[in-house]
DNA sequence: CGGGGTCTTGATCTCAATCAACCAATGTGG
DNA sequence: CCACATTGGTTGATTGAGATCAAGACCCCG
């Protein structure tokens, strides 16, 4: 894997391209807020490597760091993205922190189950929905990272992908390697 | 649906029935621990009920409420269960008690994704083997939960449960609404 | 006794998996 | 710079696992 990671000048913030790595699963490391894009989160298996989780904009990942010192997933950049160390203020931040990132955990869950029910064009189009809520204009993620996420296979994604984008559902942009959806036709669900 | 929820004399400490409910969403309440059997958690959606987690014994359900004073899901026992009121010792406990709920959150987040992954026979081992981890002889919950949960159809579940037990796969003890799985074969995954 | 929830079984259909090429872009080393 | 490998994406033909539709059995309960 390419693995494009630069690094801010400021307050320790990265920057990833789609596709790069963030952390791998073992490695020593600190927790990190995404800025923006969205990150995988996998379990390295001695079967393979199993979709374990997402992040996007707002979220921290690899804060069971502050417990184990090791990264439990590995991270890896769906579409591009910048992050900053985060550290939880030891004494000053009170339960609500906790809190609150323990419910947010249990609402992601229910959406990324989600994300495994239903048709194949309904499925892609909550992970688009999910990945573009508070930003306009997605980057799309490698069809392999969609297919994982879903549950599908490249092909069934690589044809979803073109017959919504043709009758219009998505509005892609760019060709091969650098698409964007523009707009998500928002009926719910 | 029925419901049959008894309350022990002491601590608080209930016992559900398989099928019982725990709590609606919306509700006010408190959050709980499973001291046995397990729960599913349900969204409860405009186009209907979405499963949304899942806890065994020594879970923790219904800590937004601390937050929120109200419940996010509904809860049900998937089989028979006990619970006692579960409360964040305010000071005493550390930052630690709630990194651990996260990071359990999350190991549990990849596990229920791993149930919507693979063939019905894997998906339904899965979860009878995440269910089962720690105590002899899980309780078969009702085939419309496990169906729910794995994403598959009721239909699909009892000729997979069937076939399992015929093949020796799963040892299934009892008839109708009351079996027990006393072993699942343990080839992993 | 009848009714509703649970489970089972059968027949048929459908969506997505699978298998197999192939193209386009990028990267690598001589 | 060119040959070559690699990665990401596309398209077509075929297949199969599970959905769907339908009917009936079983059991508990009022």
């Amino acid at each position: 894997m390419k693995v494009n990671k630069s690094h801010g000048l400021e307050h320790g913030t990265v920057s990833l391209d789609r596709g790069a790595s963030l952390y791998l699963a073992g490695e020593k490391g600190h927790a990190w807020r995404v800025l923006s894009g969205s990150i995988r989160l996998d379990q390295e298996e001695p079967t393979g490597t199993q979709f374990a989780g997402l992040a996007v904009a707002g979220d921290v990942v690899g804060a069971e760091t502050l417990l184990f010192g090791r990264y439990t997933f590995s991270a890896h950049a769906l579409s591009p993205c910048s992050l900053r160390p985060w550290m939880a203020a030891p004494e000053t931040a009170g339960n609500g922190i906790w809190l609150q990132m323990i419910a947010a955990a249990e609402r992601r869950m229910a959406d990324l189950l989600a994300l495994r029910c239903g048709k194949a064009a309904e499925r892609i189009r909550k992970l688009l929905a999910l990945m573009g809520s508070g930003g306009r204009g997605v980057a799309l993620p490698r069809l392999r990272d969609i297919a994982d996420i879903t549950d599908l296979t490249v092909e069934t994604v690589s044809r979803t992908v073109t017959s919504l984008s043709a009758d219009g559902t998505l509005d892609v942009q760019g060709s091969y390697r650098v698409r964007k959806v523009r707009e998500v036709m928002k009926e719910a669900l």
